[in-house]
DNA sequence: CCTAAAAGTTAGCCTCGGCTAAACCATGAG
DNA sequence: CTCATGGTTTAGCCGAGGCTAACTTTTAGG
């Protein structure tokens, strides 16, 4: 990746793939069975938005659909959903250890876990397992 | 703001124009003006696209152009820049204390300014500081 | 002063990720 | 069994942000 700015652009590339699968596997832990409709409530898009999304997610091999049926993740869908969640927990984890809400926190990490390479996310690991950040600064 | 994924997505549709205009301040401040070949060699995209994200700067009132000429921002964009610019700065500071490598506190703080919230914002320069997190951790 | 190279512009194309509107299917209440 | 309702799909639109290719203007060297 020569350049920083292209990488932002993979990044983002990449980012509405990792929400959704994250999403999926949530939702089917939380409920047993992923639909559409828990998409759109989710993300606040509308119906023919998430059917378009899906549409990328099974051409890209994350998702599998039936006609009228609920979602499932691939393998690499699931891969890909175990390692998003876990990104995405250590950096909400991060900005709470940092002292904001936890609406901040929720809200910010949303962003921000697409952006947050593998060294930042050890470095953000070790905060997080020598010392609490409010009492450590 | 509603929605946390609602937040995100205007985050995303500001970014664009965020980091240009950043550029164009900083580029003016180091060689005394700014030409659309800089901004092709800084974000590594063609002319052409330059061309385009510009007129939309120009459309949007961030900046003005004389054709040939080079390209100057409004006081708006100089305020928004600034802004940017301060932002950017705090968070590459954050992540160079957190201990991770120059090249990557660079490359992950163009994407995650983006989506820093004024709180953590704050809190980021709290720690910055009060001490650096290197030793505090 | 001419002309080649560099810089800038324009036209036309693409995908992504939004939207509305309309059709389609499945199902539970009556 | 029918049918209203709600979930799903499809068609068709849009803007952002990329691209290539062709053209024009400016600038610099000889
Ligand atoms: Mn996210
Ligand atoms: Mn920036
Ligand atoms: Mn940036
Ligand atoms: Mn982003």
């Amino acid at each position: 990746m020569a350049n920083v700015h292209q990488r932002i652009r993979s990044d983002h590339a990449t980012e509405i793939a990792e929400d959704y699968v994250e999403a999926i596997a949530d939702i089917i832990t939380r409920n047993g069975q992923c639909r559409a409709n828990d998409l759109v409530r989710l993300f606040d898009v509308t119906h023919a938005t998430v059917n378009n999304t899906v549409a990328r997610l099974v051409r890209d091999g994350f998702v599998t659909t039936e006609p009228y049926q609920p979602l499932d993740l691939t393998s690499t869908g699931k891969t890909l959903a175990r390692k998003c969640r876990e990104r995405h927990e250590v950096v909400r984890a991060f900005l709470l250890a940092l002292g904001v809400s936890d609406a901040t926190a929720i809200a910010d990490s949303e962003g921000i876990e697409h952006h947050v390479s593998q060294e930042t996310l050890i470095a953000m690991k070790q905060v997080l397992d020598t010392r609490s950040l409010p009492d450590g600064v």
